[in-house]
DNA sequence: TTTTCTTATCGTATATTTGCGATAAAGGAT
DNA sequence: ATCCTTTATCGCAAATATACGATAAGAAAA
């Protein structure tokens, strides 16, 4: 492949589509699910509720962390985690925004 | 990896990850941008307004098909896409549906 | 028919993602 | 201090994604 294209796009582009990959695994979809839910939880919990290793669910939760969809705390042995409902609305405000946009100008039938 | 872990979850949280995949590229998302903008559009528009090879862009666009994000129809040599409104505004509701649903539960301050 | 134009697909190289076991790190319990 | 519990990280293997050039396939034009 060699070169990253990635970069050549809008930041707001990628800002979009990196939220979307955050979201573009069902084991996170999944995450974001029981966290909602149980409105925070900790790692082992989520370990017990999902078909996946420890590690792999750690893994997870690192994904959507350092995409800022989730928070996470320390609490003696335990990780506590929760939604970031903040950025979670900002990005889908931003998404709907994106669509409600583009709908509104062509209702129109098209190919 | 050996394993696919993907199909041990829901049908409902493996859709939504397929949606939010077929939206994790900056190159897809920038297309989606011009199909609306245009309304229809054919390949070669895409190719010339895109950083990207033809074969690249001609590879995107197969994977929005795919997903069932846009539409494509033969006219003569080209090849006219649009968006599928219908599809997009189906899983984007479905998503704030998710959203909403959950938010509403839990505003409180969590981790 | 031959040429040209447009797009899809194939083959290939490289990067990234996914997944797990093993291990480390850090706090609590004994 | 030693063990136990919990979680993060490392190292590895396999699967996917990304990107391009080359080529095929199809319709229109010469």
């Amino acid at each position: 492949m060699a070169i990253h294209k990635k970069e050549e796009f809008s930041q707001r582009e990628q800002d979009l589509a990196a939220f979307a990959k955050a979201l573009s695994h069902p084991a996170r979809i999944a995450i974001l699910k029981v966290l909602a839910q149980k409105n925070e939880c900790i790692c082992g919990e989520l370990v017990d509720v999902l078909p996946l290793a420890q590690s792999t669910v750690s893994q997870h939760l690192k994904e959507l962390k350092i995409a800022g969809l989730i928070n996470g705390t320390v609490d003696g042995p335990r990780s506590c985690y929760c939604i970031n409902w903040k950025a979670f609305e900002k990005f889908m405000s931003e998404f709907s925004f994106l669509f409600n946009k583009l709908k509104v100008q062509n209702e129109k039938a098209c190919c």
